[in-house]
DNA sequence: ATAAAAATACCTAAAAGTGGGTATTGTGCC
DNA sequence: GGCACAATACCCACTTTTAGGTATTTTTAT
């Protein structure tokens, strides 16, 4: 299936050259081009239903609808839409930000073709694409020695990360709610608390950054469990 | 991937059997003959996760668990879990009884070796076995011209029958909950008033038989919208 | 050994969902 | 016209979940 893109940027001239450039690949087509949030969700909600798979946003867009203020809403009403923010500005902040924000992934725009080619078929596969993090903290090093030119983007993180920190106890309960269980049934398999099944499900949303059975349901089932 | 199978039956000698002939298949393996709904319930309950994917089930156990008031504790607490009735009496009562309490197959004890391993096959596919439907009330036929000998099982039914019967509508709003969306969103989307959306979640999960989003999200995974 | 993480259980208030209803408006069918 | 059905929207009573907490015990890691 190829992957549907929805560019969104306020540069107009940016868009259309992504587009040339994206649409020369066999397995990628663009849906739209847009400038603006308003003109985003507006295309969204007129489309029946999944309108395209992966959305190419800017985090700089004309006020008040930002992308980095898109990106609850987009996560909220349009889960299945892939978010890669493709910003100019990348500070570790900012991913950071934008990774809590549910973007399923970070390329800076200085990144070259290929990159973006790249993150855009790992996004469209599932993955996270984020930039590799800096170990620890790069303090003012002086004399630091020349720090390999930081790999160009990371695939897999975020999303997979929290799956991987997540214990024993929860994935059961996760694979359990995948079922379609309730919280007292649960907790009646597992011979434990209403109480305590529902913390864990609560913990579960909050480290995997969702809200209420539905989207747990549904990520359950999306990630194989 | 092999159905690994549980037989309930309080007839050793018949699960004996049944094993050594379902055995002989290459893509069957019976993981457990029981003879109790007890036996069952804690053979279930001590596994794991998924002990089994499909049960061959007898109504006719010893009390107070026989089949049918088990049925629904399977269906709540194992939803994975395929159950096709195995059973000596069989009235079209019984049968939608069975279908009703949430089996995905029911199947006479008269039938041949051949019928009970296509239906197991059926059923592990997720396909739904019932025994076809007499046309209308058999009445009191007097000289009734000798009916066509009942096929022995229909594959594909009740369930498939219930999705096709829902309308426009709620096809959309279940494809919208499979994304994991809430009421209040999915209103959003629409257009609509909450109520309404929640009025055809409802009817939803009744056409269904279904009890809770998350039940709901599940088949809607499982069913592909 | 001590600190950190996980598992367990409970509290409260607000929000959402559930399961019964009813009712109005179209639309298509006989 | 009359009938059935789909879609819409609302009521009420009840249960469940959500999102903040806190707290104890056990495990794991350093």
């Amino acid at each position: 299936m190829p992957c549907r893109l929805l560019l969104v940027d306020d540069h107009a001239a940016l868009t259309r050259g992504l587009a040339a450039l994206l649409s020369q690949e066999p397995d990628l087509e663009v849906s739209a081009q847009l400038a603006s949030g308003e003109a985003l969700l507006a295309y969204l909600q007129a489309a029946p239903v999944p309108a395209a798979d992966l959305l190419l946003l800017d985090l700089h867009l004309p006020p008040p609808l930002d992308g980095l203020s898109l990106l609850p809403r987009l996560r909220r009403e349009w889960p299945a839409l892939r978010v890669l923010v493709f910003s100019s500005a990348s500070s570790s902040v900012l991913v950071a930000q934008v990774a809590a924000a549910g973007a399923q992934g970070f390329l800076d725009k200085s990144a070259e073709a290929d990159d973006l080619l790249v993150a855009i078929r790992a996004v469209h596969r599932g993955h996270l694409v984020f930039p590799a993090r800096r170990r620890a903290q790069p303090p003012l090093a002086s004399g630091a020695p020349a720090a390999p030119p930081a790999a160009p983007a990371a695939v897999a993180a975020d999303l997979l990360l929290r799956l991987r920190q997540l214990s024993a106890r929860e994935r059961q309960i996760i694979a359990l709610v995948r079922e379609g269980l309730s919280t007292r049934t649960i907790a009646g398999r597992l011979s434990l608390s209403e109480l305590t099944v529902s913390t864990h499900r609560r913990n579960l949303m909050h480290k995997l950054g969702l809200h209420g059975m539905a989207e747990l349901v549904r990520l359950a089932h999306e990630c194989g469990l």
